[in-house]
DNA sequence: CAAAAAAGGTTTGATATTCAAACAAAAATA
DNA sequence: TATTTTTGTTTGAATATCAAACCTTTTTTG
């Protein structure tokens, strides 16, 4: 038994590894997010709200056609899914001045700590994705999500 | 400004980088899923049942009750998730001769080579995730799943 | 061993989410 | 000005989900 198959061996084992930990985090992550709030101030929100109050962010208003986009929504279910954000409470939506026909989404002091505390949530996972790594180490990790990118960027 | 400053300045980029792309992946997979199945011959087969038949897997009979607390599932949910795919002919059901009360739960061949594909698909987009890596390099990305497993796990 | 409890699976009724298509109003274009 | 496009809404249908009630079968317990 060669070193190169060893090493081979070895590879096959981290691959499985590493594709099974991919298959699992984002339904664990999906899971807590809605836990976490379930404890929370927001235990009234959905994460789908939340990633929709995430789409809309703390800049400039958007467009509700904006917003559907970058979800991959239709515009019908915007409409929808805006109406129920407005009855919680946690956007506003004003007609666009220049353009009449576009309403203005903004979120409202509600709408933005939610925002802030799942931007933290987030923040704190990545934290520790890349807990001791070095500079070297981050930048093979970070070539590593490039890498998934672009493959998936490719059958776009 | 320090060297201090500027790696911290780099780190804080590479964490929002990461951030992001950590936050897109997800939802980029599904939606390719989604068209890669349009184009096959399993264009009437939807992500979620190709999860499903992933979470049955080619190994040995599994009863309803193991399926949908692995998918994290109502019994009743999967019920009708079940006959579906009996229906599109992926799965049997056959009564468990052991426990009566037991339905036990295999791939067709149709299911099988659904189940294949899959996993072809996710064995490339993980070949490409670690495309160029040394074997240390390889250590780093499995040590930051690790990591993020880890915090996932302390939440749940 | 008989009665009670538990477990596996199904059905039912209610709620959520989504889409496509039809629509109205405003803006852009020809 | 007349036509087309864009923006957002409404409507109707399809799908997915859950909890609770239910029936069998198995296990536990008195």
């Amino acid at each position: 038994m060669s070193v190169y198959d060893d090493e081979t061996k070895f590879k096959k084992a981290e691959h499985d590894f590493i594709n099974e930990a991919l298959a699992n985090v984002y339904d664990n992550i999906l899971r807590i997010e809605e836990k976490e709030l379930k404890k929370s101030s927001f235990s009234d929100i959905t994460v789908k709200e939340v990633h929709l109050v995430h789409a809309i962010s703390l800049h400039e208003p958007k467009s509700a056609s904006q917003i559907a986009k970058k979800m991959h929504l239709s515009r019908g279910t915007l409409t929808v899914n805006l109406r129920n954000l407005e009855r919680k409470g946690l956007i506003h939506r004003t007609k666009n001045s220049q353009d009449q026909r576009v309403t203005d989404i903004t979120l409202t002091k509600r709408g933005r700590v939610l925002y802030r505390a799942h931007n933290a949530f987030h923040s704190k996972m990545v934290d520790r994705f890349l807990a001791g790594f070095n500079l070297d180490e981050l930048k093979v990790v970070k070539h590593a999500l490039v890498n998934l990118q672009d493959f998936l960027d490719e059958l776009t």
